[in-house]
DNA sequence: CTGAAAGCGCTTACAG
DNA sequence: CTGAAAGCGCTTACAG
């Protein structure tokens, strides 16, 4: 077999017959051959990593648990090509552009995974100058400039919204997290349109997602002469909050004030009452993610999709007949 | 300026001048120039790049909030030098050493970090087979194969029985992790050896990490003729789980019974009571990990190292004079 | 399909 | 210190 023979075959390209690739293909599965990687990108044959980059200042900590949930589903997809991932924390947006340009330079990942698409992001426009493969997680971008794979967050709102209702509730509180992220301002806008459908009264207040500003926002609705009988949290660590000060208000959950939270996760479980969640299928939507990108590394030209809602798993914050063992979904569930 | 005299400048190698090294790290510094890697790596000088695999089970999750932290640490130690951070989630053990053998093989990394040791743990004698650079996490390795840097687990645990002992505790429930994992037993033989010298009553109950384990656990002591009067958690998740099964049981906290977690969390500041914790500062310890692990890429011999004790935060779980705002602890400094 | 060859961008002995 | 050169392990036109 001449070197040639081997590299189009490894490599998928055409010039050579579909009896030879096969033979080859076996050959190099039965010695465990695997071309060296730091040659082959060289050589200018991509360099089976993909980057992820995480931007998060202190304040906007919110529910961790999602980021390894999506990275163990992505992977699911990029070990069985054996790509790698190069994941990266860095403090601020401009460094995480920076870290763009240096890869880009460097042809140190073939396509990037983009998360927390916000209001004006230059992200977009700067992955596509550098033609760098992309997908976003959580758009679709309004400027339609990258692919991307979206949990349908209109639709999740909701899902909330219809299972307060159905119990009865018309006075609701959404204390949100940082309206300049797109999926923030998209659960906010499908609340404000309820309120007009429904003839409900909706308030949506922003915070930092600190709880800090997620208690004070709680507070101030609660001293209102008719206070919301339903709060929905952007996350699991601000209803955790809000209990404890429904509690210390003399109020009871979910007796006088029902309690659902945007993310799921171990502690919403945990908690006595336990608390309604929704339930992202974080793992798969990772894999979901990859799938796409590969696609596109792989030069396919990919429309945007949007996933299936999550789920609503009803618990004893909102619903009285929810037993709290019901509502407790098995820890390997939650890794889904 | 000859090709070889800039190499040995980027290198730090011998045989050039101060004076000239210094002038090509400024020119270097002003152009922007960095050495495509993929060109270093192939050439044998090393990948710029570190590893780490977390071999995961779906059942043992547990604060994840600990990896990002740890990650963010890393690469501030990291990002500074131009380094990546190639980040394995695996099912298990097993394919964890294969990621370890085909990143040797393909010198993706120069070094890798390792996290969860257990007993009978087949890691580190297989990096060493490898001959791979690799810095421990919560060692130190009972058979000395590779250099750790570890938090002092027998002292934490001490923190934590001091302070009860001084609020009068004398019955004690430790409801601990998997004793396999070596901190864990580090942490139980502390317990112990507490029991023998304060003539305490001290139990250490292990589970699997689940809240049903967990909860389970609890159940158990609190029907005891004379049951514990505090009960120390493994983690948050378990701590808060074990907060409801106290007040389903009839029982105060704290005063029938404080609670205490090893680890601490937004959560335990969001709970009502607020949870005493221990408060590692991860994200130090993420670059203190780095910097060990670099020196040893670099070629020097590294000892072990242990670093201080964490601190225990005083708050409503275990000490009644404790204001529950006092506990709050900023988020900016839990991410520190 | 084969074979010989250039090239990717570095590092590193080697002779000056 | 310089300069010319080999080599790392691939991919990919190119002529057969």
């Amino acid at each position: 077999m001449s070197e040639t023979a081997v590299s189009f075959a490894l490599n998928g390209r055409p010039g050579i017959s579909d009896d030879t690739r096969a033979r080859i293909l076996n050959a190099v599965a039965e010695l465990g051959f695997t071309p060296n990687y730091a040659a082959r990108t060289l050589a200018g044959a991509g360099s089976s990593t993909i980057g992820l980059v995480v931007a998060r200042a202190p304040e906007s900590i919110g529910s961790e648990a999602f980021f390894l949930r999506l990275i163990a589903g992505i992977q699911s997809v990029l070990s069985a090509r054996h790509y790698g991932l190069l994941f990266q924390v860095v403090p601020s947006v401009e460094e995480e552009l920076d870290v763009y340009r240096r890869w880009s330079v460097d042809t140190r990942v073939d396509g990037v995974v983009l998360v927390d698409l916000h209001q004006e992001d230059p992200r977009p426009a700067v992955l596509r100058d550098l033609g760098m493969a992309a997908v976003l997680v959580g758009g679709p971008d309004p400027q339609g400039r990258l692919s991307s794979v979206a949990i349908d967050d209109a639709a999740a709102a909701r899902l909330i919204l219809d299972h307060l209702s159905a119990l009865g509730h018309r006075r609701i509180a959404y204390v949100a997290g940082d309206p300049e992220l797109e999926h923030v301002r998209q659960r906010s806008q499908a609340f404000m349109s309820y309120a007009g459908d429904a003839d409900a009264d909706v308030v949506v207040i922003p915070t930092d997602f600190s709880t800090q500003a997620g208690t004070g926002a709680l507070a101030g609705q609660l001293a209102r002469t008719e206070p919301p009988t339903a709060i929905v949290f952007e996350n699991e660590v601000l209803a955790v909050a809000g209990v404890g000060v429904i509690k210390r208000w003399g109020l009871s959950v979910p007796d006088d004030v029902a309690v659902v939270s945007f993310e799921d996760s171990v502690i919403c479980s945990a908690m006595r009452p336990q608390i309604t969640a929704l339930h992202r299928q974080t793992y798969h939507y990772g894999s979901a993610v990859a799938e796409h990108l590969m696609r596109q590394v792989n030069g396919e030209q990919v429309a945007s999709i949007v996933l299936a809602p999550p789920v609503l798993v009803a618990r004893g914050s909102s619903d009285p007949s929810a037993a709290d063992d019901d509502g407790d979904l098995p820890v390997s569930d939650l890794l889904k």
